[in-house]
DNA sequence: GAGGATGGTCAGGGAACCTTACTAGTTCTC
DNA sequence: GAGAACTAGTAAGGTTCCCTGACCATCCTC
């Protein structure tokens, strides 16, 4: 039920989604077999390694299916689980060889897609934009 | 794989997520059942009528997935489908009364959420946001 | 050291979405 | 204006995603 204004969230959702397809279109081009929730939890993987409660919440999810993304990771090499040494019951979620040789293919692509966008709003207006946004993720993103 | 500077695509996502959750939370809350991939495509279908094609497009899923949704969409009145009559291959997907009321719902949530915006950005940011998103819309919306 | 909170797994099921294959109607082309 | 090529939509069947409910192991608190 389009509105003749456009309701901000669907504004946000356009190039956010374009983003995600271009990246997710580059790993897949280089061999990468990852498929679109994989690559959204992959994403979420902090390099020195994440709790599945965490990545859990982070993408709003429960952490069965998280774990579940995770099963299907760790199988395909992309992450590994090492014990948490501060905490015996968890986990940390790490990234593996081929999960690191994806982050590297992605900066690129996400490098250049910023680039577009950048040559088509002005540097100033891509600088205010990401400004403001960053703003905006204080009151939307409760794991900011 | 979190980077130190947050990727543009990911700064998008939050807020659009907030937004999402909190309109479908709503719609929730009112009694209406749909699932949040329902109202992904409902929030799609024009007033005057969409065809499964163009929804099955811009929501960029194949026509039996957007079709199987509008299937449920039908079933229980939020849309209804007409033959179009200008292409006799063609139906019309328009909203019906739930989905009116759906739709008249979600308008001042929506609302709410793009003044509680404006209040932490300031009117004027919010303003450039919102120009900024639209005209980025113009190179990541295939259907702008 | 008992009780509650937290990190994670197991089992089962439903929703979402895909591929392949098909019918019906429209448009193009000669 | 007749056949070819295309477009709108449906049918069938399978995979992926993600949920609820139940459970165990390890903290943390008093």
């Amino acid at each position: 039920m389009t509105e003749p204004a456009q309701n901000t969230g669907l504004l946000l959702f356009y190039p956010y989604r374009a983003m995600e397809t271009r990246v997710l279109a580059a790993l897949t081009e280089a061999g990468h077999e990852v498929t679109l929730a994989q690559a959204r939890l992959l994403q979420r993987v902090a390099r020195e390694g994440s709790r599945l409660t965490d990545l859990a919440a982070q993408a709003q999810m429960t952490k069965q299916s998280a774990g579940s993304l995770v099963d299907q990771l760790e199988a395909r090499g992309y992450v590994e689980r090492v014990p948490d040494p501060r905490d015996g019951r968890a986990r940390l979620i790490r990234p593996a060889r081929r999960g690191l040789e994806a982050a590297d293919l992605a900066a690129p692509v996400v490098a250049a897609v910023e680039a577009e966008w950048t040559a088509h709003l002005g540097e100033e207006t891509m600088a205010a934009l990401r400004a403001a946004l960053t703003r905006l993720r204080e009151v939307t993103d409760p794991w900011a």
